[in-house]
DNA sequence: CATGAATGAGTTTTCATTCAT
DNA sequence: TATGAATGAAAACTCATTCAT
């Protein structure tokens, strides 16, 4: 019983499968079968909708970036001070739905998938350079630009590691201690360049 | 033109093309034709050693876990104080070998598989409870231990996360500054302590 | 040009070849490749339809017994006495079509595949106790329990030796004969308890 | 360290681990490897001594006949009454080591191969052969020619159809109770004829 | 005499993808 | 729009067999 305007909500229910695919199943190497079961339909409807495998998982990849910036922006939105700002970031970064073991298990995959897929790296780099300069506009205010630099590196580079070592072990980092983690790298490189200063 | 005691040399040049493969590659979604055309080998005599491809991924990363303990403990035994025992790990996790792209992409795509493969998890948690209790064994001669547990944390994290940075950019980071950010990071972490004291 | 509904007659088309294909062959080393073939398929579609080849054997097995019951049941309904219901089923156990070589050949191969697969001996066994327990039933009213148990068991054996001599050459025992043997086995035999009494 | 006169020894080695593979294996599916390994040599002794898998199949078959002859030879020597020699004949098809679960499978396993393979075909023959020659000479003291070769084909056709049935349940048939099948219908044979006359 | 080394040919199985309906 | 039908291509793995030593 096919339905008129289905598409904008088949491409979703598709993404939205390969994505909890791609996350229980911990790497890429998921099938089209296997996709098409989650969402409920025809293997035959992913390829009608996407024209292949690669495109599907670059639609699935975009929609976890969007997702995390549609966790970051009304955060960001909310925060009142550059060290605000930053939080919001943080806090983005390790959200529920962000730091979740099959969310971190599809980002890292999609890692992977970067080293050979040219617009896989792009998104991711993206990313990146998004987390970057959000990072270093705030950090602008509380100190000088090369400072602020450095510190939204390990900020970044925190984050990231912090999401590795989640994916080896669930268990083994929780969403606060992270937070903190970070955070404290923040406070504590401020805290040093002022009283250097 | 065989010759005997070939097992041995075979075994090494099978692992180390195993490596180089995923490692150009990007991923362990690599052939057993592929590995054996890099040994220059056939691919049943891969199987021959190996018995199965997931036995000789298992090697492959064992041997990436030796080669990296190879560099890790003549640092520490060349280091004479604990700081020192600090760097010596950061160093030699920024080492040439180890930080080059085809490594950095070989430890990424080892870390996807253990979402699936007990063994990878297992190794590679090996790894991670080596480096911290390596970290706190030194940190714990410069501060107090619930500090150091928590220095060690970040440290680690940073190491991967610049690690995975790396994966996605290979020119982005440089050796140098990467070291630079870990080394600052204990720095001023440890600074933080003792003039809170 | 693909038409709904495929799936029965694949299915049906692919078991027919797999027993043809046994059959000829003589043993149940015979490739998907041969029986895709055979059925004017692809091999994919046979694991389509089947899963593995295993149970595709399971299925031609099963298929197998089926068609021997085929045989039976109508001759066991025509059979008005005792006596005339071992008869049937002698006859349909020496059937055209059960008799033939290439039958043989696929019963003979089963027999062997039963060693080690679980579920053909199971279906074996089925054989084995549906044929005794008719052959049992009739010769109750003829003779005592025990008596008839015995006939049964030797009944059963020679129809069984019957069909493994066939297999050895197939020009050696025609089919009546082979028929004639079994027939004169029972009625020596109850001629034998009765002239006891 | 070679030694003289291994030949013999190796070769018999072999034959035997060959069969005792087929026979816990249930099949003629086994591998060189197996069978060397059963034997305590290399694979590449089996292809020296024999050349090729199948001619140590053949010769396993030989050595399977020659064991089975070895039995019934001594036997019929001690038989002094054409109806004992009848005796020795069955007793030694059901000798402990005939009857063995192991070596039924065997024998059942050749019976497939002899589809295919025209010498083992030949050698089951010759078998077939010895035995019926066997049973109607001894017949032909008791009964007219004819009638010897009836019932030398109904009790040869007993000996295969118990065996078969052994190899579908091991524990079905008693050696015992298969013997007493067999007697029961060469007595009852004779004595249907008897007493016509 | 005996074997470790090595492989080519083949087999099962998987999977992305196409197409007619 | 949606799918059942179908397959080509490739991958893992097996195994009989050869050969130099």
């Amino acid at each position: 019983m096919p339905k008129l305007g289905m598409e904008p909500l088949r491409r979703k229910a598709l993404v939205d499968a390969t994505l909890k695919t791609i996350g229980d199943h911990g790497s890429l190497e998921v099938t089209m079968q296997e996709i098409a079961r989650c969402a409920g339909v025809s293997p035959a409807l992913a390829f009608h909708y996407f024209g292949s495998k690669d495109q599907l998982l670059i639609a699935t990849m975009r929609s976890l970036l969007a997702q995390l910036n549609g966790e970051i922006v009304p955060m960001l939105r909310g925060a009142e001070s550059p060290r605000a700002r930053i939080s919001a970031l943080i806090c983005a970064s390790f959200g529920d739905d962000q730091f979740a073991a099959t969310t971190v298990a599809a980002w890292l995959a999609f890692y992977v998938a970067a080293q050979r897929s040219d617009e896989t790296r792009r998104l991711l780099k993206i990313y990146a350079r998004r987390l970057h300069s959000n990072l270093v506009h705030a950090l602008k205010a509380l100190c000088d630009g090369q400072k602020a630099e450095h510190v939204a590196e390990g900020t970044a580079a925190l984050i990231d590691g912090l999401y590795i070592r989640r994916a080896l072990d669930a268990a083994h980092a929780d969403v606060e201690s992270a937070k903190a983690l970070v955070e404290d790298y923040v406070t504590t490189q401020l805290a040093a360049i002022s009283s250097k200063a």
